[in-house]
DNA sequence: GGAGTGATGACA
DNA sequence: GTCATCACTCCA
């Protein structure tokens, strides 16, 4: 059990989304036990020239955590209605993000709790809301990345292009998005 | 396929 | 100040 420091998301995006499957997402409410649920699917976005990511425009008060420093939660509303969780990467000052679309519960941890194969589904049963953005994800804030020693295999990491980015151009069929194998939707 | 929802960024 | 857009989900 070791929670991840700095270090781990100040490399490349890439690498830091691959090396996020089959980590765990930890969370601790103030109320409630802490449960852990391994990340199974994320997209990358990464620096000021990914179409696709909000650092694009270039800095904004919403997307002020992207050129921050790594390790550190990026939580925004979309469409209203719906949060997503990213995780900063990449040194001080470059924008790029993790975006943590899909987890899944412990095996051993509430059988019904259905599978949460999408971005604003986690955010809405975990209770994740803009109250992390901009908190560290490497101390123990309520809400942060553990390696719980499971192992993944490069065969079972896919890829594809990043969902719902379709406005991107040339950027949207970079294949950003990794996944888990046993977990294709 | 289409509505819902509200923060955000662009433009004036 | 207004207006269009949006890293989505749900219901049809």
């Amino acid at each position: 059990m070791s929670i991840f420091k700095k270090e781990f998301f100040e490399r490349s995006t890439l690498k830091v989304a691959k090396d996020l499957l089959g980590k765990f997402l930890v969370v601790q409410h103030p109320t409630l036990d802490k449960k852990a649920y391994m990340i199974t699917e994320v997209e990358a976005y990464d620096g000021p020239h990914d179409k696709a990511s909000h650092a694009h425009r270039g800095k904004t008060a919403r997307n002020e955590p992207m050129f921050g420093e790594a390790g550190v939660w990026y939580v925004y509303l979309v469409y209203g209605m719906h949060n997503m969780l990213n995780i900063v990467t990449g040194d001080d000052g470059y924008p790029a993000a993790v975006l943590i679309r899909g987890v899944q519960p412990l095996s051993n941890q509430v059988a019904k709790l259905t599978k949460l194969d999408g971005p604003a589904k986690i955010t809405k049963f975990l209770k994740i809301d803009r109250k992390f953005n901009n908190k560290p994800a490497t101390l123990k804030t309520g809400l942060w990345i553990e390696d719980l020693g499971v192992k993944i295999k490069k065969s079972q990491i896919k890829s594809s292009p990043r969902i719902g980015v379709n406005y991107a151009g040339e950027w949207k069929d970079k294949k950003f998005r990794f996944f888990l194998k046993s977990n294709v939707r």
